[in-house]
DNA sequence: AAAATATATGGAACCGGTTCCTTTACAAGT
DNA sequence: ACTTGTAAAGGAACCGGTTCCATATATTTT
């Protein structure tokens, strides 16, 4: 492999010249050509390691994802490769499974390859996490957490709850099953559910189950298969999307229809939801803005302007057919 | 941030010696205590350009997908970086949309970047390409097109065509429309449906009709609600798991039932298939041991080892409810 | 106790770029 | 003709690590 070295030496001039036709010195005509000439001959391609080693950054950004089979997953990480890839960054994907010992070694595996900034999709934040942000001198952005020791983007989960909760409630639905997922995952875990049940708990009047599921599909759908026929509910209100899924499976398969005899909802979004038919309800959280929003807070960030720590966004319900009033 | 030099500077050793105690090099007990402390107060994190740019290899593997829009992306994606996280490699991703020039630029930008070896999921490979990594001297290894000029698993997609064409058949279905996607793709657009009619041509009292769609569910979804009331087949074998998705919710807003009135029935093996009711009959790609194969394959030519230049993965048919016997 | 061997450490070169500082050569200004 | 200014090029230092080689000290062998 050809280095700068050998191109100057072939031309007949100093590195230092062939570094400043690279990046745009003064060169004269006749040298330019001798350059292009040889960096032709021998196919010579720049070495970023050394580049980056001298300019100290990168056009690295790296994101965190908490695991690689989640819709909502690849409809932001779609989104912010679309407007990255506008501003010339290179995007370092890497998924932790949720394991938070991982996320930690990512966070400094990251540093170690001088990322130009992190974006997390956290779904637990902890001291470990502060600590060791606070200590990087790399701009780390938060996205779908609480977060306030470093810019974060959040939704806002209780609004998002409230309103389902309020259009299964419009629809004169009394018999709910709330699906939920471990408190862990403190946005959809906690403050969703928090949203969904205070509406709920307001109306005395109803039957509310609430039950912990898993965000995986097939784990949730072989348990619903179970406790489903236990309880009986006239609307399902899903604490996702993937979890609306596979209720929806599952009650197909206990023999019942949607929405005729059960009313299904999630939460996200993901396009899949308009794949099934009927399509379900879902609240529709802003995946593709966070793409370029965040990219347009990590270029402030980056040239140092003063930003917001934190911005929230809002979702928005989109009512479609597998919810029906009675 | 602290460097190499700080940390020897503040030890009192040379840094010649810091870098051997990173390494597993012969330091005495007593200079390995003050290094550790050392490096814990100043939390020193090695950069790691400069170590590439000495040790002239990376632990980036690079990977090129077409679309991040695709279950198939996704899958292949998940199992590779399941494996490679095994071996401590940490994945670079990047998106091309399916854009040849993107395509060639990314493999330059891996190179420049260092990769230790990229995966190329492939729809077209051209007399560029081939030049390009020829000149590379970084092992590329295509995955989903035949390609004689480097590493290659490809799938047997005239057997998966066949497959299914005679699952057709074996039905009683003698209406049959195939909706398939451009032959850029060579393996799609052209194996698979060679495979398909192959079998279907061989029967002579057969309404056979063939239209090309897209790989993009919307745009597909959007033709067919034209298409199909001018063609009424009783089996619609479509390319891929996804246009199979399109085509049964064009056919269901169309006022027919699956599989009553139509059958339908895609390629791939996508968990999404099992998601809808009824669940899609498909031929399943190994998906899921590319990534396991894959790696291995990458080790072997990364130390060095003579290994075949061609794989060829087996799909197999997986018959589920959106196809019945007439 | 002397010689041979192993361990611990420092110094310097090197990886492949960028950048600062000089020097050279030539054109323009007075 | 002499100063001044500017474009073009070279030289060397530097970025932050690794590695080779030389040297000093400690340990083992005979």
């Amino acid at each position: 492999m050809a280095t700068i070295n050998d191109i100057a030496r072939l031309a007949g001039v100093a590195k230092s010249t062939v570094s400043r036709y690279l990046n745009g010195g003064s060169v004269s005509q006749a040298t330019k050509e001798i350059i292009e000439k040889v960096m032709k001959d021998t196919g010579y391609i720049p070495n970023t390691f050394a580049q980056s080693l001298k300019v100290k950054k990168s056009n690295l950004i790296g994101i965190i994802i908490p695991r690689l089979n989640s819709y909502a997953t690849y409809e932001i990480l779609e989104s912010i490769d679309r407007s990255l890839k506008k501003h010339h960054y290179q995007l370092l994907i890497t998924n932790t499974d949720q394991n938070i010992e991982r996320e930690i070694e990512q966070i400094l595996a990251f540093s170690k390859q001088k990322v130009a900034a992190i974006i997390l999709l956290a779904t637990t934040l902890t001291n470990r996490h502060q600590q060791l942000i606070e200590a990087l001198d790399i701009p780390v952005l938060v996205i779908g957490q609480r977060c306030d020791f470093t810019y974060n983007f959040i939704y806002n989960e209780i609004s998002a709850g409230k309103m389902m909760a309020e259009h299964a409630l419009s629809l004169n639905h009394r018999q709910i099953l709330y699906l939920g997922v471990n408190e862990h995952d403190v946005a959809v875990g906690k403050l969703r559910k928090q949203g969904v049940l205070d509406v709920l708990k307001a109306n005395s009047q109803l039957m509310l189950k609430v039950k912990e599921v898993d965000f995986n599909y097939e784990i949730t759908y072989q348990m619903l298969l179970e406790y489903l026929p236990t309880v009986s509910p006239s609307y399902i209100l899903c604490a996702t999307d993937n979890i609306a899924l596979a209720a929806y499976k599952a009650t197909l398969a206990l023999g019942k229809r949607v929405p005729d005899d059960v009313s299904i909802s999630g939460f996200g979004g993901y396009s899949i939801t308009n794949l099934v038919t009927p399509a379900i309800t879902t609240v529709r959280y802003p995946y593709k803005e966070v793409g370029d929003l965040a990219v347009l807070q990590l270029q402030h960030i980056l040239n140092g302007e003063e930003v917001e720590r934190q911005s929230i966004l809002i979702p928005v319900l989109e009512v479609k057919q597998s919810t029906r009033k009675i």
